[in-house]
DNA sequence: CGCTTGCCTGGAGTGCGCTCCAAGGTTCTA
DNA sequence: TAGAACCTTGGAGCGCACTCCAGGCAAGCG
């Protein structure tokens, strides 16, 4: 096993997987007639169908579709709100403040600035997380490179 | 409450506890009587006591010394040690990676080339996060600039 | 000498973010 | 029209990384 550090964060839109019967629809329906089906919605975001209802019961999607019949109809907008969403979920945002966000952002035009402050604290997160990561990239490096040319420097990890 | 994003990665060593009762030990003792409990090691590292117990348990840390009474006492050795271990958390490496890289290192020098792989690995990740969260950021700041100069635009979230 | 404070252990508990199950209804393909 | 493949629900279960608890030993202080 090696250290595959993203296992715990699955792909999100941006892969759009273009592994197996890559099929990815960025402009996916040709026009107004945007309803997708769970599994659809699944393979595009990456998430699994489990996690769409989830996201559903928690708040965190807004009111989906539904066919006659009971069956969730995603829309573009839909897909959309999921992919930033998964913009968020990248920085690390607990669900529970997407949640408030994705509250906020029902609320209506009222509560733009409350949406503003959390994403500029958000913003600030991110920046941090940014630098902290070049932070040990730099000592990934120099232990790298104190590998590379194996002194009997003062290391012993 | 607001977005908080950090909130589940507790701080770590570059932190050093600059709040209350500040006294940041950077090079901790004078000299070669470096034996620190582990409360000090907590407070150094910021994380808690029944953490550093538990990283030692699960085969984390290289074997803690203990005083006459079996008492634990850190080295700057495990000081150092830990602040790498910090590192390779902040990358969001699972903990089971980095027991593995540490029965590497504890076995000697025959597994520098493992641990440079892992290691890699690991950077390549790091880089490829660091990228998502600018994608993420140049995201935050085009929807922070729309709430700015909040225009009727196809926006609603 | 008693009291407070700190440390020890094994094991149980917690919170998060999913992940899956069972039992049943629906839709598509041959 | 049969069968496979997909969808629905509430609720239970899981893996990770801690986090805490009970019960007890040890050290320092007035």
């Amino acid at each position: 096993m090696t250290a595959d550090i993203t296992a715990t964060v699955p792909p999100f839109a941006p892969t759009r997987r273009t592994d197996l019967c890559a099929e990815p629809p960025p402009p996916p329906r040709p026009d107004g007639q945007d309803r997708y089906t769970i599994s659809e919605v699944a393979a595009w975001t990456g998430l699994s169908a489990h996690t769409l209802r989830w996201y559903e019961r928690i708040g965190l999607m807004p009111h989906v579709d539904r066919s006659h019949t009971g069956q969730r109809r995603f829309t573009n907008r839909d897909l959309d709100w999921l992919t930033f969403v998964g913009k968020l979920r990248l920085t690390g945002m607990p669900v529970a403040d997407m949640v408030r966000y994705a509250e906020l952002a029902r609320a209506g035009a009222g509560t733009f600035e409350e949406r503003r402050a959390l994403l500029e604290d958000t913003r600030r997160n991110v920046r941090d997380r940014i630098a902290e990561l070049q932070d040990t990239l730099a000592v990934l490096d120099r232990k790298i490179d104190y590998y590379g040319c194996a002194l009997g420097a003062p290391e012993r990890d």
